[in-house]
DNA sequence: AGTGTATCCTGCAGGC
DNA sequence: TGCCTGCAGGATACAC
């Protein structure tokens, strides 16, 4: 689910209300996230106050004092919750947004962090800052920052003669893209998502990284896009989904030239594009 | 270096 | 209604 704007906005929200919070407890119900047995888990996070929270590529980052970082992935379907309040409205409350409760935190002043995640794609793991420091460097660069230039990019995707769909979501190659915004920013740009990443001219992938930069803007500011499972941290929906021109929507006519929208698949995982918009030569 | 495949796990839509 | 298949915003590990 959870790609660039989705995590982004997540972000956001979680960086109004956590910072200055402390854990009070911690309640693993899916041990099956961690990648760590839940008690020593519990244990090392009790009592630490949450000093910030940012983003990296797709992963949600919670700073917190010690030093250490929580960084957590969403997978397909999780969801990090927050409630100003503890204990048994927040069930209630919000109605459907917490089926598939696998961690609590129960914070300082009053509140609740929920970790939900319907499929259990997702992890929780903690490092130290230097830790995560290095596992962030096997991360490719930020779309959005401006410090990529398209000559860096261009030379980036010269490197590689996987398909380009392929190369957007490989998040050593470039961090925060998934399976939606590739296809996304593919058709936006006119690029066949089975073109060599290294075919690509040097205009082609400046369009390429300015549809990329376009629909991630985008689609943060409809704070992103809810197929299904994907909530931001206080419950809502993204309202990005009816902007979506090829995703999802084999079949239906291409917004620019009409053509039916194609859907392939490859490397396991749906590319839907518009076979006269995007020539595969 | 690449691709194709399988795996983790649950839920839902569609076909019959 | 029920059963079955295919499919899903991700990441990784394996064999070729």
């Amino acid at each position: 689910m959870p790609e660039l704007p989705e995590v982004e906005t997540v972000v956001r929200e979680l960086a109004q209300v956590l910072p200055g919070r402390r854990i009070r407890e911690v309640e693993v119900i899916h041990a099956d996230l961690l990648h760590e047995p839940p008690e020593h888990f519990r244990r090392a996070l009790l009592g630490t106050r949450i000093q910030g929270v940012n983003r990296r590529g797709k992963n949600i980052l919670l700073r917190l004092s010690g030093p250490q970082i929580l960084a957590v992935n969403l997978g397909m379907t999780g969801r990090l919750l927050f409630r100003p309040v503890s204990g048994a409205s927040l069930t209630t409350e919000g109605g459907d947004t917490a089926t598939h409760e696998a961690l609590l935190f129960t914070l300082e002043p009053p509140g609740v962090l929920l970790y939900d995640d319907a499929r259990r794609f997702g992890s929780l793991e903690r490092h130290h800052p230097r830790e995560w420091e290095a596992k962030s460097k096997r991360l490719g660069p930020e779309p959005l920052d401006p410090a990529l230039t398209s000559a860096d990019f261009h030379r980036r995707l010269l490197r590689s003669r996987s398909p380009v769909r392929s190369w957007l979501l490989d998040q050593t190659r470039i961090a925060g893209i998934g399976n939606i915004y590739a296809s996304e920013a593919l058709f936006r740009s006119g690029v066949h998502p089975t073109r060599p990443a290294r075919s690509l001219s040097e205009g082609e992938s400046a369009a390429l990284l300015a549809a990329l930069r376009e629909v991630l803007t985008e689609a943060l500011q409809a704070g992103g896009t809810t197929l299904r499972d994907y909530r931001t941290a206080s419950g809502g929906v993204g309202g990005f989904r009816p902007s979506l021109r090829v995703y999802d929507r084999e079949g239906e006519p291409c917004p620019r030239c009409n053509t039916p929208v194609e859907r392939i698949v490859f490397g396991n995982r749906s590319a839907f594009f518009c076979p006269r918009c995007q020539r595969s030569e």
